[in-house]
DNA sequence: CGTTTCCTTGAGCGGTGTCAAGCCGTGTGG
DNA sequence: CCACACGGCTTGACACCGCTCAAGGAAACG
């Protein structure tokens, strides 16, 4: 799992899972978004503010230093019409998460993060699965931040989840779903 | 208070505080977003998922249909680049609410609400001021849908920071800051 | 085989939600 | 003018969900 570093330079995703975390001076941390292939990362016009990118898994990256995006977007209009297409669907994501965040019960949250990681980590396949599986590409402790409990409530939840065989787990990162349709009943949405 | 609309049009907020809210199936809310003037309210390229806009005060829009924005945006490179920056920053402002609402008590929610009410309401004054006063633009109801909580812990929480003398109230509606930093000191940042 | 890291599980506590009552300002009708 | 209802806000009593603290298991690695 790699280490943070700086983002005065762009990338593209090309595989893997990159964690945006947001961090209190007290150490409490939140993750506020995660990048899948083929995302795009960095922002652009501005430093970062506090925004720490970190991978979360083994990750490619095809890298390159801001000026060159600045410069590519001025000579071609079609790049920042795509930028601006991402950065909109990162929006209505980052919103999605405020309502899990702000509204829904730990239980709720455990199994929308399970449906979101299901609908991204294989952006190919139909919307209309079954099954799935998966390895998850966060620890618990990840699974945390990103959700706003502590290790010991996603553990638990998770545990209850596979009570009541709405999952399967082996070696504690690998998921088995079997009927995604119990997942999502249990999102609250 | 306005009702809520539509988002096949787009518009610039010319005055007052328009507020984007998300509903869950069962009824719990969520604000995910205000929007101050001279912000631009819409989303460009799809229909607008499950958000909901919706006046929280009096609100001048300029107001116009989707089409005319996609057409001026192909015309007009530079329309497009600003809208971009524009939704660079909501996407900050999203990024900084998922930390309050993941990991923040409700105390500094309450803290950090008050100061992000300070700092766009006025966005000409600068940005080291001792004072503010100002009217909320939103019922306790609808602090406690942005910020995750119920109008009953609002409303303790605000009289604790009036009893602490962080802030001063009149008519329910109109705070008086006398010290902006110690306001901030409880913000938990 | 010890050490470390991650994960799970248990016991108890506390912050926030729930439920209920009452206050205050405003509007409405007699 | 008063009586009353109504909505928004506050306050209190209590319950419960999720946090804290603590212990121990399981897998990876030296």
């Amino acid at each position: 799992m790699g280490d943070s570093r700086s983002v005065e330079r762009f990338s593209n995703v090309l595989s893997g899972v990159v964690k945006l975390t947001k961090t209190l001076s007290d150490g409490r941390q939140q993750i506020v978004g995660l990048q899948f292939a083929p995302d795009f990362l960095g922002r652009p016009f501005q430093s970062e503010s506090t925004l720490t990118a970190e991978a979360a898994t083994d990750v490619e990256l095809c890298s390159f230093p801001r000026q060159a995006l600045e410069r590519m977007m001025k000579e071609q209009p079609n790049l920042e019409h795509r930028l601006l297409e991402q950065k909109l669907r990162e929006l209505d994501q980052a919103r999605d998460w405020m309502v899990a965040l702000g509204r829904k019960t730990a239980s709720e949250k455990i199994a929308s993060f399970l449906l979101m990681i299901v609908h991204n980590i294989d952006p190919a396949a139909g919307p209309e699965r079954r099954r799935a599986a998966f390895d998850l590409p966060l620890s618990r402790a990840e699974i945390a931040d990103f959700l706003g409990l502590t290790v010991e409530t996603v553990s638990r939840q998770i545990t209850r989840l596979r009570g009541e065989n709405v999952i399967r787990i082996e070696n504690n990162r690998h998921v088995i779903v079997d009927d995604i349709g119990r997942l999502a009943a249990r999102a609250g949405d």
